[in-house]
RNA sequence: UGGGGCGUCGCCAAGCGGUAAGGCACCGGGUUUUGAUCCCGGCAUUCGUAGGUUCGAAUCCUGCCGCCCCAGCCA
């Protein structure tokens, strides 16, 4: 009975739009894309946005989806991080085929056809240093010059290549630099480096090149080699699209790729950057990058988020040109939306204070019956074990509340859910701390599994755990990790100022009913009146379940009103 | 002050010359053993702005304004 929105008629946005074109036209027979991810950092909704476009084109348009490491940058790249990525994109429901691919499979291709562009005269090796080419490349408003370099024979440029190829030359000493045009308005048509040498070892090449070929040169060739059709980018490569093109064009290439950016995603109350989410880890203001406050992947899916939920969400926030920022409810909104018909009902209790039943036998254990979900009877049934003493909300009980507060207080009379309807006699206060330690209440016999027998109104229903039969858990409270819509809108401020010193409430003192010991590691399940939780896949042990909340439910009790 | 983009409701976003979809948020009302869900209803005489073309413009043209990106041997 899963809620499938993911089908439902929606109009193409410009991408698919163009994709729709080209294959009515008959200008692609199948449409091929490409999620091209760079292992040095982890996936984020950000990436989910961009697997899902690309993923998602292939499976409505019969076509197929690469994946490819961009690995063209051994100094900041890792195996571990191309495993986390294969991970994470397996499990957001996506299926490369038989193996995925990756630049560095290609760099022999591309050393020959570097060769192929210094042949016909459009690629030659530059000896200025990286300070000098900068100061060559010119401003945005003042043209660049020509490198004293630029005009060696082909002969020459051949057997420099090669001898950087070698490594005969030292790092930042040499570069193959693409002639384009040192006057172009466009900075990065103005002779943009094409290879750098570079003596680290490469996670997959291990040792076998001194020579690496930049991201421009590479992706284009890629693309091009696995004859892809649309290659779908961000906004902040459209500046490249000219080089792209011209690389492509130069070498005369069978097939050429055509590149279309897209805005990225920005959300509420967070950083997407793969620089900042690194600081927030490396200096410890997470728990590493699965932290569940974390936007990555591995985070969401510690936090309880669904697949779906995300696939959704990606569904509804579009493809589009504008820069934009997402309010982290729509993000909210559609896994409330997922748990709320996939989740099974328990209950607990956050925040525990003892209620007695004075008229109820003591010692007396009565199995009442909760169902599992309140519309869903598929869902089946569980017993809860009820007492004469249990646990109700602190929350749920105020000496003296407003008009409006249907819970318990003095003179009222609330349901127990699946329970009893108990009526108020008394309470404790500590005279030391002003809490209440303790409310007294009668019961009404007639009304087991909480039926009114005479079918009184009994405005308020709260939820409750047996004092005697119960399972004590520790709550996770995640809430957003900024305190402010945009961390990054202020350039003078650190982003890190913003942090919300609450987005990890850790309460030991929880207590649940005794069902939830059947929960697996990673369950979504919804705490009766509290929100979504999941049990925490690290910080859980076999004698204490540590749940996460994933979301509140939506609250819309105003006090006072 | 060079080049490339973008400006439709608080946040996203359809719209492709014929008279402003949808989602989120928000506000009312109904149902409810979760103040949840669900259900009904409300929510842009107006599309950054000023002109122009047209019987007719968010859509075409022109000028202005605002925001984003680009000067890595990162991707």
């Amino acid at each position: 009975m899963e809620k499938n929105t993911e089908t439902e008629n929606k109009p193409l946005d410009f991408i698919r739009q163009i994709i729709a074109d080209d294959l009515a036209t008959g200008k692609h027979r199948k449409s091929i894309t490409r999620f091209p991810p760079e292992p040095n950092g982890y996936l984020h909704i950000g990436h989910a946005k961009s697997i899902c476009l690309n993923f998602g084109v292939a499976e409505e348009f019969g076509g197929t989806c690469n994946l490819r490491f961009d690995d063209t940058n051994p100094s900041k790249e890792d195996i571990s991080y191309v495993e986390s990525i294969k991970e994470d994109v397996r499990w957001l429901g996506f299926n490369w085929g038989e193996k995925e691919l990756y630049a560095s499979d290609y760099f022999q291709t591309l050393y020959e056809f570097a060769v192929s562009l210094i042949k016909r005269g459009k690629a030659y090796v530059c000896e200025l240093s990286p300070d000098e080419i900068r100061e060559y490349r010119g401003t945005l408003t003042a043209p660049g010059k020509n490198s004293p370099y630029r005009d060696r024979s082909v002969a020459d440029n051949l057997k420099l290549f090669t001898a950087m190829k070698n490594g005969e030359f030292t790092e930042g000493s040499h570069v193959l630099r693409a002639k384009i045009d040192m006057n172009s308005p466009n900075l990065n048509m103005r002779d943009p480096v094409i290879y750098r040498i570079l003596y680290a070892d490469h996670h997959r090449t291990k040792d076998a090149w001194k020579i690496y070929p930049m991201y421009d040169y590479t992706h284009c060739l890629s693309d091009m080699l696995e004859k892809i059709t649309h290659s779908l980018c961000t906004l902040e490569f459209q500046d490249h699209r000219p080089l792209y093109d011209w690389v492509l064009d130069t070498l005369e290439t069978p097939c050429h790729p055509r590149q279309i950016e897209f805005a990225r995603l920005n959300l509420s109350y967070t950083v997407m950057s793969k620089r900042k989410l690194l600081r927030m880890v490396d200096n410890d203001h997470v728990d590493g990058w699965d932290d569940p406050r974390m936007l990555t992947i591995s985070g969401l899916r510690r936090r309880g988020y669904t697949p779906g939920s995300i696939r959704n969400f990606c569904r509804t926030i579009g493809i589009g040109k504008s820069d934009s920022r997402i309010d982290m409810a729509v993000l909210e909104n559609e896994i409330r939306s997922d748990l709320n018909v996939n989740a099974e009902r328990r209950m607990c209790v956050q925040d525990p204070v003892k209620l007695v039943i004075d008229n109820y036998p003591e010692n007396q254990v009565e199995m009442v019956e909760g169902k599992n979900h309140p519309q869903d009877p598929d869902k089946g049934i569980r017993p809860l074990p009820f007492t004469r003493e249990i646990f109700i909300e602190r929350d749920d009980f105020m000496d003296d509340p407003p008009k409006k507060y249907f819970r318990l207080g003095p003179g009222r009379e609330v349901r127990l859910k699946y329970g009893y309807l108990v009526q108020y006699l008394s309470h404790k206060v500590n005279p030391e701390t002003g809490e209440v330690e303790e409310i007294r209440c009668t019961y009404d016999p007639e009304s087991k599994g909480g039926f009114a027998p005479d079918n009184r109104k009994v405005k308020g229903t709260i939820h409750w755990v047996s004092a005697e039969k119960n399972v004590p858990v520790t709550i996770n409270m995640y809430d957003r990790l900024f305190n402010v819509e945009d961390p990054e809108a202020d350039k003078d401020v650190d982003f890190l100022e913003h942090l919300n010193p609450e987005s990890k409430v850790v309460l030991k003192n929880c207590i649940a009913e005794p069902d939830v010991v059947n929960l697996s590691v990673g369950q979504n399940v919804q705490f009766e009146r509290l929100g979504y939780f999941c049990i925490d896949s690290v910080e859980s042990t076999t004698d204490k379940p540590v749940f996460n909340r994933t979301v509140t439910l939506k609250d819309s009790w105003t006090p006072n009103k």
